[in-house]
DNA sequence: AAATTTTTCGAAATCGTTTGCAAAGAATTA
DNA sequence: TAATTCTTTGCAAACGATTTCGAAAAATTT
């Protein structure tokens, strides 16, 4: 036995366990000289409480889980730097978990969890979730749970999102003003709230607008390849010249499309996407891009959580928070020049 | 208490709690009829073990540690990727930390964890890490440790990375065959093994090929606006005409520099970096790169922790695992046309 | 039928920390 | 001085799962 305990502390110190632990925890009624005593000894030796015993004893962990679809994207990464600028100032850890987009593995990652491993847990829905059933029954559980970005409007569960709607308005509007005539969107299938939201932005802009022209919804998915065969198809018909692309992969996409049909950005096809990307400015052409508050997001979140896991009430803004994102013209949705 | 455990199980089916625990656990020393009778009840009431409990009587936790500099990096996130395609299949929970790139947080970090909350810890020391004293306590006490990508070649440790030397060698005679006479080399100040790598390549191609003007470094930092500031001072006097930038990032600014100064690249200067964006193909003009395998990384790490963790013997070349880069040539190292 | 082994289960200790309660001594009050 | 509080400490029981040890009961062998 060479770990150190505070059996260990206690015999070196002629003192009764539960002495050495409260001295060490700095209660009230332990007299300030046993106080320095213990805690020399402790310095010392090195000693360090072992975190399963606490967790056991207290019921509860330190710790948060975080659960998202994926990690390959600068938007969750961001979200989780938001995350970890909270998480260590309130002495918690962060375990990761990637669903990879799979509504079985969240619903099942989030049963295992309901075990006392994490006090509370972040989540971002697979694009593949239907059911809330799994998020509902933490909730009913009384188990502090926030849902970040990829939202479920109808449970009532802390929302931490940004303006998706508004912002894919604003987005087409753009298009638009920028003279397209044909602008497309370009989202994942699936009823996942936040490409509900950006397509209901996107259908408002088109019909504020009275444009003639039926919208054009084209539902791309996790696959690259998968994705450039569908645009490739849709382009070298009829090409939209405008397109909105509700994530920064599809962006990708565009671009990797066009320049393979020889389409020309932003002459022939105009591109602006969600994205969180730095580089999005070295594009060619620089990417016209809508710029989530991915950072706050996951600082926010997280408060939020820690609020709910020490049992604080929430302020009515905080059930609900809206964080504005921002769009950045650039030019890949420049006016032609006549 | 609504919280299902062994004892409750126990008292529902007239059994012995150690009875219960042998039957959940398969043990052969519990006949088939109660072993179904117990696994029948348990399933029905969703009992789930208390990991603190588990963890605190077997001393060990079913989880790991990851510790890096950043994640806002596609090279770290691709890793975690890697790491996270081989824990669930064991059984591992994975915890995220972040440095920062402050080798005191990244001490302490190591320091706190060594209470039993890890089973192991896998590490990219921040580039301001100059003493490995951290490292090596952790190797002293026995506990399960890899290194990976930012490595130290003096600790008896296991390194995973991949051949910065040799890539950066051949990055630069890149440079060099494309006609470049004034090739700089951007990199990250500090002794980190892998920048020396870099640093080494890159010293090594100028002198094989006998180059007559002096090697170039530049040392560049974390943050943006200084990094852009170093460069434009350097660029506007003399600049070089072809650039090797260590990091992603440094790449970006150059690019941003190179557009303020009205530098064309690749005309008047190439660029070349180490970089895992999938988006470099699209950028004005596309990015040649040094693609280096980090999910393998964060893959082949993980296996060679779970090896150490479970206490089995590591072939040789498990100690120090080199997985090769790709160099892949693009638009911003293209040769002139005259 | 007796002796032995094998199968199946229970009681209790254990992991390390926290905490309710009791008890002793010191300090204060009546 | 006696009765009371307050301060400081120790004892022991939790927390929930695992595991050692031992004891019945059943199956097998002699």
């Amino acid at each position: 036995m060479d770990q150190v305990n505070l059996k260990k502390l206690a015999k070196e110190l002629n003192l009764a366990v539960s002495t050495v632990s409260r001295a060490l925890r700095d209660s009230h009624e332990i007299s300030p000289q046993t106080k320095e005593r213990v805690r020399e000894l402790a310095e010392k030796l090195g000693f360090q409480p072992n975190p399963h015993a606490s967790s056991l004893r207290q019921n509860k962990s330190k710790t948060i889980a975080v659960i998202i679809p994926e990690i390959e994207n600068n938007f969750f990464s961001q979200v989780i730097n938001g995350i970890e600028s909270v998480s260590p100032t309130k002495g918690y850890h962060v375990l990761i978990y990637l669903t990879h987009e799979d509504y079985n593995k969240e619903r099942d990652m989030l049963q295992l969890l309901r075990n006392g491993r994490v006090d509370g847990v972040m989540v971002s829905v697979s694009n593949t979730t239907t059911s809330f059933e799994h998020i509902d029954a933490w909730r009913q559980a009384g188990l502090p749970l926030v849902l970040f970005d990829r939202t479920c409007d109808e449970l009532d569960v802390p929302n931490i999102m940004t303006n998706d709607a508004e912002m894919a308005f604003k987005a087409t509007e753009h298009l638009l003003k920028r003279g397209c005539k044909r602008v497309a969107f370009l989202g994942m299938g699936g009823n996942l709230s936040i490409s509900n939201r950006r397509k209901a932005g996107y259908l408002a802009a088109l019909e504020k607008y009275k444009i003639a022209t039926p919208p054009q919804v084209i539902e791309l998915t996790a696959k690259d390849y998968i994705n450039r065969e569908t645009l490739h198809q849709v382009f070298s018909q009829q090409p939209p010249d405008g397109v909105f692309a509700a994530i920064e992969k599809f962006a990708v996409n565009t671009y990797e499309v066009c320049k393979e049909l020889k389409l020309h950005i932003p002459k022939e096809v105009k591109v602006v996407s969600f994205s969180n990307l730095q580089a999005a400015a070295l594009f060619d052409p620089a990417l016209s891009t809508i710029i989530q508050p991915a950072y706050d997001i996951g600082r926010e979140a997280a408060n939020i959580l820690f609020k709910l896991i020490e049992k604080k009430i929430l302020m009515p803004f905080e059930k609900k928070m809206v964080l504005p994102s921002q769009l950045i013209e650039r030019a890949s949705t420049a006016e032609l020049i006549r």
